[in-house]
Order: C-alpha cells, then sequence, then structure tokens
DNA sequence: ATGACTCAGGAACTGAGA
C-alpha cells in the first residue's frame, strides 16, 4: 500500500497536475492539502472517475484538507479536537479496512506561523499541542497509523539549502523544532529519515527568487509513522519533478510504501 | 537594500502563504 501527502495550493487549478501524477505514481491513500476550496466545489467525479473514493474537509478561500482513497472509508472525521474556536480545515482522519486489519490514516495541514511575534505562533503551538494529544490516544490504538501532511516544519538543519535564512522563522524555531521532537518522541518514526539520512531532501521551494533553479528548498512535508506501520515501512519517495512541471504548485508528493496490502 | 511569486475573492486590491 502507497500512502502519500501533497499540498496542492488549490486543488481546482492543480486538477490536471494531480490526476497526471496519480496516473504515474498509483497511491492508494493521498492526503491533499490548501485545496482552498468549499467542500462543494471540490473536483470529486474527476477523482471518482480515476478509481478514488473522496473525502474533503475545505473552506472557503484557504486552507482546506481532502483525503482520496482506493479503498472505501470506514471512517471520515474532521477537525482537530481541543479548540471549539477553530474554524479552520486543517485536519480529517479516515480508516479503511485491508486484507490485513484496519490501517488509520491523519492528513494535516499544520499552521505556518508567520509571523512569530503575532498571534499566529501560539496558534500554531497550540495546533501542534492538541496534534500531540490526539496522537497519543490514537497510538493506544496500536494500529498502523499514518499521520501524513504538511507540517510547517523544518525539523532539523539539513532539511534545510541553507538553514541560516530560517533562524527566526516560525517553520524553525527552536519552540517549533521541539514541539515536532515531542511528537516523534510520542513513538512516531519520521518515514523519509528512517530510510535516509541524505540531505537536499526537499519536499517545498518557493514561488519567489528563483528558489526552484537555485534548490533553495526546505523538508516540511512528512509522513509520521506508528510502530505498527513503521514495521511494515518497504520505500519512500519524493516526487521532486512535480515542481518542474507547468503551473506547479510550491509543494512535491511524498510518499511512503507499506507491506499491507492495498485491497480489502 | 529590497523585493522578488502565486493563489482566492471579487472586481482593485488585500490577505495568506513559507
Amino acid at each position: 500500500m502507497r500512502i502519500a501527502t501533497w499540498n496542492v495550493n488549490s486543488i481546482r487549478l492543480r486538477l490536471d497536475n494531480t490526476l497526471a501524477w496519480l496516473k504515474e505514481r498509483q497511491p492508494d491513500i493521498v492526503c491533499l492539502q490548501e485545496i482552498k476550496c468549499q467542500d462543494d466545489q471540490f473536483p470529486r467525479a474527476a477523482f471518482e472517475a480515476a478509481g478514488y473514493n473522496v473525502a474533503v474537509h475545505g473552506q472557503k478561500g484557504f486552507n482546506g484538507v481532502a483525503v482520496l482513497s482506493k479503498l472505501p472509508f470506514d471512517e471520515v472525521t474532521t477537525g482537530l479536537p481541543g479548540d471549539g474556536e477553530d474554524v479552520q480545515s486543517r485536519f480529517i482522519e479516515v480508516v479503511v479496512s485491508t486484507g490485513r486489519g484496519v490501517v488509520r490514516v491523519c492528513g494535516i495541514y499544520l499552521p505556518n506561523g508567520n509571523p512569530p511575534d503575532t498571534e499566529k505562533y501560539p496558534y500554531k503551538l497550540g495546533w501542534m499541542a492538541r496534534l500531540r494529544a490526539l496522537v497519543q490516544q490514537r497510538l493506544a490504538l496500536e494500529e498502523p497509523l499514518v499521520i501524513a501532511g504538511d507540517y510547517n516544519v523544518i525539523p532539523e538543519p539539513e532539511d534545510a539549502r541553507d538553514p541560516a535564512l530560517w533562524v527566526n522563522d516560525a517553520l524553525f524555531l527552536p519552540k517549533t523544532r521541539a514541539a515536532f521532537r515531542s511528537l516523534l518522541n510520542l513513538g512516531l518514526t519520521d518515514a523519509v529519515r528512517a530510510v535516509s539520512d541524505a540531505p537536499g531532501l526537499y519536499t517545498f521551494w518557493d514561488y519567489q527568487a528563483g528558489a526552484w533553479q537555485k534548490n533553495n528548498g526546505i523538508r516540511i512535508d512528512h509522513l509520521l509513522l506508528s510502530p505498527q506501520a513503521a514495521d511494515h515501512l518497504k520505500a519512500i519517495g519524493i516526487d521532486k519533478h512535480a515542481r518542474s512541471w507547468e503551473k506547479p504548485s510550491d509543494h512535491v508528493p511524498v510518499w511512503a510504501e507499506l507491506d499491507l496490502p492495498a485491497r480489502a
């Protein structure tokens, strides 16, 4: 079973790119972020025609997450618990059944948090604390669990081409990195880092200042695995070439292959 | 030195992104 994440930066503008990538990579489950539309504006029929079930948690104009799955959904829940005032669409959780039991997938779009001297940064840190609490509960289920998405966290200096550029940024501040480590320390495995310690495994290049041409990238899109998922990890990939396509997202797809059947 | 793009909304620009 191949599980992927991709921040598409508007699903309506990126529909053709997304369909082309699905055909090429053949993922079984895909978490999408920044769909930037309401539920009824999501191009559901195009993905259903490509063989996917669709779960959407959108909002008007920005944010928004969705999950595509070749397997039918046993459960779909939306919204990260822990703050009744939070109206931003950044969390979706699904459960599917395989021939060897269930797989649980959380799709997340973690807040950016910039500028750090505004209310946006405490919102980010609060969101990370709420995510940690949820993950702690889910780990007690002892299921294969994948938390996939745009974390807006640069975990380590080698995850940026030029870490000095990011020292005062919400993506790389000590409190951000500490909160990410605290999540990992619950017992999660960063799928990419389980396979490679190489530098340069970037997932985002800014549209500005020729960041792509200069390979001035960062690694901020991650798949974190529960022990029951990590035990089945076979391979990972970062589909960097999607950044060079016509009308690209500023993020590229990241995927993990688990040695679990992709059929019920 | 600074800004540099790209999106949605809604009809000229602003907010947001990272």
